[in-house]
DNA sequence: CTCATTATTGACTTTCCGGTCATTAAAACG
DNA sequence: CGTTTTAATGACCGGAAAGTCAATAATGAG
């Protein structure tokens, strides 16, 4: 049993086909990489890394197999490129953001949790979570990588802003570390849960993800607050 | 870039090597499944199910691929019997213990997170788990598989404690289905972690079981208790 | 229009692995 | 012992996918 082979799905990027009569291909040096960039998000997110065929990216891309490989040296350049365009970026953007501070530390934890479902549990972003988590042990330098340029600075960004709250007085002393793994473990698990069994498996009792957060965020703030009522 | 070769680790199986002089290999009938059972696991977990080789498989009970071929009919039925014989197996008891309820609520869910945690977090069979979250979407039936006869169980059996100790008037009325998903989403999420991060890659701040478990449950009893001092 | 440039192609090579099966040899039997 | 039975082997087949490269054709310049 090897991983079936779904062959039909077509491509349907940005590149349109030119019609019957006009040239066969076109020349567009510099689109390339961004659509071949797409279609990988979405062939590795539904595939895996290993189980990916760069055939597939390329056919989705509307390109060739050649033609991947004028742009990208090889598989892991290209699953690197595609975390650097997608979730670095993010990873970035969210600290800019949360930089200044003027709002109260219960603020900041629950925009953080908000920000981070919209931006990776809810997306395809989650699908590559998923990816390195399932793929770490065959692939150690693309979990490193994750590792060391998304989950670490995650972590670090919610630390900071615990660390911050308390030392405000804003929010009770905690383990902030254990915390911040506290905070994200039901948002990363829902993700998961959702990009593995819901995508893939009749499930009967599936929790919009409003619901959780809420009652989690009810939960987490009443225990960082002083006047747990 | 596929899947690194590793082909250094060796067969330590119970079946041990004939010295040279002897018989060059010996019948074993009775003893050769679940010695490859045993294998199985091993390199199913370190590998993931589509990167398994059953070249390795075989080697590491110390024996040649066409003895596998001899017991198991293919892949699938191997990983499928080595489920059965693991994760099954546990989960059913797993029920049968936790079935008498003289103990309080809250004591319940304790044991039940600490259980959890023995059982499946600390253990290899966390590792199926990963697995069947990483190749869900290549190998849908195991997913289902999985999701019916761990995940589903699991989350029915927290929801049923919750639920009677609602009742009962030891906890406070809360969503048990949601508070179900918020006590076990941390326990899963560290062993995934485990699985695959701390085992393959250099990481920082790793943080012990007991102590997230710790803060976990003193924040979710708290939550569900009356008294919150 | 002609030619030079180079983006793109896709056939090909190589490697890897699931699964098969004719052959070998351990054990059991008489 | 010799003979039979069958557990075990490992060379082999076929398909699949990563990565290569000589040929091709779109484009721009003169």
């Amino acid at each position: 049993m090897t991983a079936p082979a779904f062959s039909s799905e077509q491509h349907d990027s940005a590149a349109a086909q030119p019609g019957p009569g006009g040239p066969r291909w076109a020349r567009r040096k510099d689109q390339r990489p961004s659509e071949v960039l797409a279609a990988a998000l979405d062939v590795f997110v539904r595939r895996g890394y290993a189980a990916t065929r760069l055939e597939d990216v390329a056919s989705r891309a509307g390109v060739s197999k050649g033609t991947v490989y004028l742009y990208f040296s090889n598989k892991e350049e290209l699953f690197k490129a595609l975390v650097r365009e997608t979730i670095v970026v993010e990873i970035d953007r969210f600290g800019r953001e949360m930089a200044d501070s003027a709002v109260p530390a219960d603020e900041q934890v629950r925009a953080a949790l908000f920000r981070w479902w919209d931006v990776f549990g809810s997306t395809q972003l989650g699908g590559i979570a998923k990816l390195i988590i399932a793929e770490a042990g065959n692939f150690p330098a693309l979990a490193q990588f994750f590792h060391d340029e998304v989950l670490g600075p995650s972590q670090r960004l919610l630390e900071h802003i615990l660390e911050s709250g308390m030392a405000r007085g804003e929010l009770r002393r905690t383990d902030a570390a254990v915390m911040a793994r506290l905070l994200l473990a039901p948002l990363l698990m829902k993700t998961l849960w959702q990009q593995s069994f819901v995508q893939h498996c009749k499930v009967d009792s599936d929790i919009e993800p409003q619901r959780l957060l809420a009652t989690h965020l009810d939960m987490t703030l009443s225990y960082l607050s002083f006047d747990r009522t």
